[in-house]
RNA sequence: GGGCUCGUGGUCUAGCGGUUAUGACAUCGCCUUGACAUGGCGAAGGUCACCGGUUCGAAUCCGGUCGAGCCCA
């Protein structure tokens, strides 16, 4: 045999550390050079900290690593930028927690400093968890969310929208975390069905009788200022226009009929209590009640809750319900399972408190938004869908005011004498909080005393800068006109909601256009039955180790051929050391033809040209899918065509040919491999060009995908399943008369339509 | 309750008007065949969710039902 220059007989996953610091010495192999084609920008998703890297996360992002590989490869010139979403709750939970001190107990600047070096740690492993996935993003500039540059840039945007008067200042009811005691947006709110408490409460009527109330918030009786039964509601029309009052507490409550009353849930009849959830917020405005706060930021009763003013909301409910069943109020209590709105970053249900803060008009421009998202080209096109419902579910103005610290400022101050709202110039990095304010005097009243504004942005309001960020607005204009709609943004579809919209909105706002040419939108990464992966579920299986033991070319070749573009995957160490099979084969087969130095094109027989139309239709496929983002496809069309019909069939065709050095078997099987590589090289990475080296010289990254051969008889396809079940026969019979394959047979005849085939299929399998 | 998406062997998936319904992972049996036992060959396993309809013919088209997921009430 002669001598493979692939010398190991199996892809040892530790090759893959050689390889990285290969390509560290070849920087030019992934960076944007603009002389290689079209400028084409992606904007991906700046990870948010928290702990270790989610590996559905890691997952992802190694198929957006492949979108730009595969970008790059179709001659583009690639921008592939990678952040570091930095700024927001979930540091300062961690700092919270470190610490064991709650946020409004902190020293402002003693707190931000924590903040700094925690996230600093978690950001590092994130980049090198991304880098050693094989990710290609340009590392050397990372941008993070938290630095100077970043937050500048976001008040930036926002002093300029500002200046055109689409933000103004409100005092409503919102949703509201009493743990992260800071006012929510409505895509800051998740739902989940919780077993809940449903008390049954008879309200004394003024003047005789009773009305029987159920509700989930016994607790907030003093702050109840109506209580609604439904018009047609039988049970309760002699109530209607008669005073409750309540137990416990005294206050009183008109009776009245309103078609927000649900006849068939509990009693028919509910009280209304500033606030319990979005229907006493809307029933107060409509109904035009005057509101009392019943509990405060802290999420404590207040002084209206009289003897159980202090108490945190639950113990109260449980005290309130207490009291009301030992004075004989209470009905009934039924458990049921009630849809609590949940802040998304802490999972506590949420309050609904008046607070003041800044709001960005959104409401108005639903249309328009609706319009963009028809302009840009979903992958896969149903995910448009996400982001067209969520505009059509906002029913508030986007409050982006936070009550936190690690965060960027907004940057305004106010005058202490005539409370003008006073806006710096942009371009500088603002903290009001504690910067002297950059003004001299009022231009309103000449006042010299300024208030530096105390509150934040929301996170959101930072990250739907990024595709402005890494289009360079407002630091280089040539780049940015060039690149704005940006080609590409790729996430996931958790985020549409949030990240893609507040990006479409920011957009609109700032340049009347789409963002984005292309949205790709992937699935979640869940665990191997199906479940959303968490640690408190014990199913959470962290990304080292996985990479560890399969390497990343095995992760990444699982991640693009698992499922469709856009479905949810499960992550199973099964399927993922299934794609380790698949390179081990793809290593083996490249070993076998590494066997035989490349000829130049000999004579080609009727497998030859064969094996080549097969070939070209595998390339066209798969640069159509890649054209259009889908991995799913090379994937598993490469797997097919090296596993199911280039191996099995075609090298055992021509094997004898191939020993014999001629011409047209070995020109062949190089060029097969040599297509096989380039159309792997963006999902594998490592192996395609480790194989590439040691075969070929220089990297299969510098290489752009396959084209279609001219000069091939396609019509051979047609043959395939005739070929191929050959072959099978001739196995089957071998095994049913206990002939091993290597040991000739007879009374075997290759079929007439095959008579092109069969000096090759004789010696395959040695007919006689 | 409304909207959207999706239902193919144990799991994931191809096929999208005519095939003995594809492949992978897992299972079982046999086999060292000059690249690979992290391999090869073969087997078992599916009434293509259900019910109607269109059609000579449906996993594939249409209608309905049921189930799952997401979002919204």
């Amino acid at each position: 045999m002669p001598e493979p220059k692939l010398a190991p007989n199996r892809w040892d996953p530790e090759f893959e550390r050689e390889l990285l610091r290969a390509w560290e010495g070849e920087p030019a192999l992934y960076a944007y050079t603009p002389e290689r084609g079209p400028t084409y920008v992606i904007d991906t998703p700046p990870p948010y900290p928290s702990g270790d890297w989610h590996p559905g996360a890691v997952v992802a992002y190694s198929l957006i690593d492949m979108i730009a590989r595969s970008q790059r490869m179709l001659g583009k010139a690639v921008v592939f930028p990678f952040g570091l979403d930095q700024n927001g709750i979930n540091i300062e939970r961690t700092v919270e927690k470190k610490y064991a001190k709650p946020l409004h107990e902190w020293d402002r600047e003693a707190f931000i400093a924590k903040c700094r070096e925690e996230i600093a740690g978690i950001g590092e492993g994130i980049l090198t968890i991304a880098k050693r996935m094989g990710m290609t993003a340009d590392f050397a500039h990372t941008y993070r969310t938290d630095s100077d540059e970043y937050r500048a840039f976001s008040q930036a945007i926002f002093i300029g929208l500002f200046n055109q008067g689409l933000f103004y200042r409100g005092e409503r009811p919102s949703f509201y975390c009493v743990a992260c005691e800071t006012p929510l947006a409505e895509a800051d709110i998740v739902y989940e069905e919780l077993p809940s408490k449903l008390a049954w409460i008879r309200f004394p009527l003024k003047g005789g009788g009773s009305v029987t109330i159920a509700t989930t918030r016994p607790e907030l009786l003093p702050a109840c200022r109506a209580v609604i039964v439904h018009p047609d509601d039988e049970r309760w029309r002699a109530s209607v226009g008669k005073t409750a009052v309540m137990p416990l507490f005294g206050n009183e409550a008109l009776v009245r009929a309103h078609p927000e009353a649900r006849i068939d849930f509990g009693s028919g009849a509910a009280m209304i209590c500033s606030y319990g959830d979005i229907v006493d917020v809307r029933l107060f405005r409509d109904l035009q009640l005057e509101p009392v706060k019943a509990i405060d930021e802290r999420g404590r009763m207040t002084a209206v809750a009289g003897p159980y003013a202090g108490m945190k909301v639950e113990a109260a409910r449980s005290a309130v319900l207490r009291d009301l069943e030992s004075g004989g109020f209470v009905e009934k209590v039924e458990s049921i399972l009630h849809k609590t709105p949940l802040c998304e970053r802490s999972r506590t249900p949420v309050e609904f408190l008046s607070s003041e803060g800044w709001y960005l008009r959104q409401l108005e421009f639903r249309d328009a938004l609706k319009r963009l998202a028809d302009e840009m080209a979903f992958h896969p096109p149903r995910h448009r869908q996400l982001l067209l419902d969520w505009i059509d579910s906002l029913t508030i103005d986007w409050p982006i005011s936070r009550r936190r610290f690690y965060h960027t400022e907004i940057p305004l101050w106010y005058c202490k004498a005539c409370g003008l709202v006073l806006v710096p110039k942009p371009g500088t990095y603002y903290r009001p909080w504690k910067d002297p304010a950059p003004f001299d005097e009022c231009p309103n009243c000449a006042g010299t005393s300024f208030a530096g504004e105390e509150h934040v942005f929301d996170t959101w309001m930072d990250s739907s800068c990024s595709n402005l960020w890494v289009t360079r607005y407002g630091k280089d204009e040539g780049f940015f006109e060039e690149n704005f709609p940006t080609h590409l943004r790729t996430q996931g579809r958790e985020i549409v909601r949030t990240w893609l919209y507040y990006t479409t909105l920011k957009s609109w706002l700032v340049r009347k256009q789409k963002p984005f040419q292309h949205v790709f939108v992937h699935g979640l990464g869940l665990d191997a039955r199906g479940r959303a992966m968490h640690r408190t579920l014990g199913n959470y299986l962290p990304a080292d180790p996985l990479i560890e033991k399969f390497g990343a070319d095995a992760m990444r070749f699982f991640a693009a051929s698992e499922t469709g573009p856009g479905e949810d995957f499960r992550i199973s160490e099964d399927k993922i050391g299934g794609a380790q099979k698949f390179i081990t084969k793809l290593w083996n087969v490249a070993r076998f033809v590494s066997s035989f130095p490349p000829l130049p094109a000999g004579k080609l027989l009727a497998s030859d040209e064969w094996i080549l139309a097969e070939l070209n239709a595998l390339v066209a496929e798969c640069r159509g899918a890649f054209e259009e983002f889908n991995l799913f496809v090379p994937a598993n069309r490469c797997r097919e065509f090296l596993w199911n019909r280039f191996a099995p069939h075609y090298v055992e065709m021509v094997k004898a040919r191939a020993y014999e050095g001629d011409g047209g078997a070995v020109h062949t099987l190089h060029a097969v491999l040599q297509d096989l590589l380039r159309l792997l090289a963006p999902i594998i990475p490592f192996c395609t060009d480790k194989i590439w080296r040691e075969v070929y010289g220089g990297s299969v990254h510098s290489e752009v995908l396959p084209s279609i051969r001219a000069g091939v008889r396609e019509e051979l396809t047609k043959l395939t399943p005739e070929i191929e079940g050959f072959n099978s026969e001739v196995w089957r019979v071998k095994k049913e008369r206990g002939v091993s394959l290597g040991q000739p047979i007879d009374g075997l005849a290759v079929p007439d339509l095959l008579k092109d085939f069969a000096e090759d299929l004789k010696r395959m399998h040695r007919l006689a």
